[in-house]
DNA sequence: CTCCGCTTCAAACGTATGTTTCAAACAGAC
DNA sequence: GTCTGTTTGAAACATACGTTTGAAGCGGAG
């Protein structure tokens, strides 16, 4: 086992109980268990256990950021000049999330959660690690979505990329739940494909809904459609 | 001092540590020195750190599913026999929530933030006790969404229901920073109610888009409006 | 005043955590 | 085989946690 495959094992299992379980609440202990390797390896390889954390987000996100990148690449050659719509740059963002190579089959589900986590979760650390190392990806696609809702003023377009980010941030992060919910209460398996198809259309309609109210609805019914 | 209020020292600091740092990394010792109460009271008080916990819930919850029960009665009052419309439902909820009367002034906030985090972190012991303490004011708004779309399939609605929760609890369990980054970036003011305002017409526009695309989008550039 | 139930307090308990230590095991170069 | 730098291992470390203890303090009733 050349470059010794600890590094590795501790890297999967903490990914998963990361996942599973929320930062604070897995334990060294429990990672190098599962991992079945010394609890000192650990500090031995990463440092501590928040260069782990970062370590673990690290593995995926540099990929997928990788991903992303040539993903807008290909969007912006193909309009030619003309700014990508709102459900083109939408979806690319997704393809890229999804389309990602796995390890394994519940890969994206565990890309998700972490992903919903690292928002969620207020690790300091945490926050700062990711933004100083992917802000290049970020900041494109926040463009982007500028240049494809022009219709927009920027406060506009800032409440309303907020909501985007909440209702994809918590789906994703508690998406394995919510399927759970749906199996048990209908029989039907979804994959985190369908979620995402059924995620853009909802985004892309809210991002371009009419102007907000300024005063509640009247009295009588009101149509909104 | 007759009822003592130690309790709702207790509950205050509790309320505003949970909201800023989540559960498990706010320790007992954290609340007591910030409420300037003894260590030993809030087990004194409450038995546990759990049922603390449950009884920051309780203490904003139970007045806001009343007011938001009879927010409803009203509603379907108004509406005699016809289904009150989604915009109306949503309204109904946010203007609930917005109205409540609150401690201070970072009270729905706090609300919101709490809420969030009961939906985020995974505390097996929190959702179990939300489910069996507010099951009635949420099957009722269940209901009423569902009557309010009746052209959305149960599976599709089920999703679109999730979306709406995420982008609402995210929002507002971050309005506060998110508040500050628009004040420092335009100099712009806002109110909760203000961003309810925003939020309501996205969410209505999500709920109500067209169909899930099973299909990636074509090369050619589409309209989604 | 004395008593009694309730509340506060300082201190300790047992357990779990992240981290460190240092000796043993190992692998590759000479 | 021997040496050397790297990796593993069992054990301990210091700290923080939630919880418990038992004595002290308190306020109203008799």
């Amino acid at each position: 086992m050349a470059q010794s495959d600890t590094v590795d094992r501790i890297l999967d299992a903490a990914e998963e109980l990361f996942a599973e379980r929320g930062f604070s609440e897995t334990s060294l202990r429990m990672i190098t268990s599962k991992a079945k390797v010394n609890l000192a390896a650990v500090n031995y390889h990463f440092g501590s256990k928040n260069a782990l954390i970062h370590a673990v987000f690290a593995r995926f996100l540099s990929p997928f950021s990788a991903t992303l990148e040539t993903a807008f690449d290909n969007l912006e050659e193909r309009c030619d000049g003309q700014p990508p719509t709102l459900y083109q740059t939408l979806w690319a963002l997704t393809e890229s999330a999804v389309r990602m190579p796995q390890r394994n089959d519940r890969g994206i589900s565990i890309f998700m959660r972490l992903l919903g986590l690292a928002y969620t979760q207020s690790q300091g650390h945490l926050r700062k690690f990711l933004e100083q190392e992917y802000s290049q990806p970020f900041g494109r696609f926040m463009r982007l979505l500028k240049e494809a809702t022009p219709e927009l003023s920027s406060v506009d377009r800032y409440w309303r990329i907020q909501f985007m980010l909440g209702a994809t941030a918590f789906t994703m992060s508690s998406s394995d739940a919510l399927r759970d919910i749906l199996q048990n209460k209908t029989g039907i398996e979804t994959s985190v494909q369908e979620i995402a198809a059924r995620l853009v259309p909802f985004l892309a309609a809210g991002m371009q809904a009419p102007d907000k109210l300024l005063v509640p609805p009247p009295e009588s019914k009101v149509s909104v459609a």
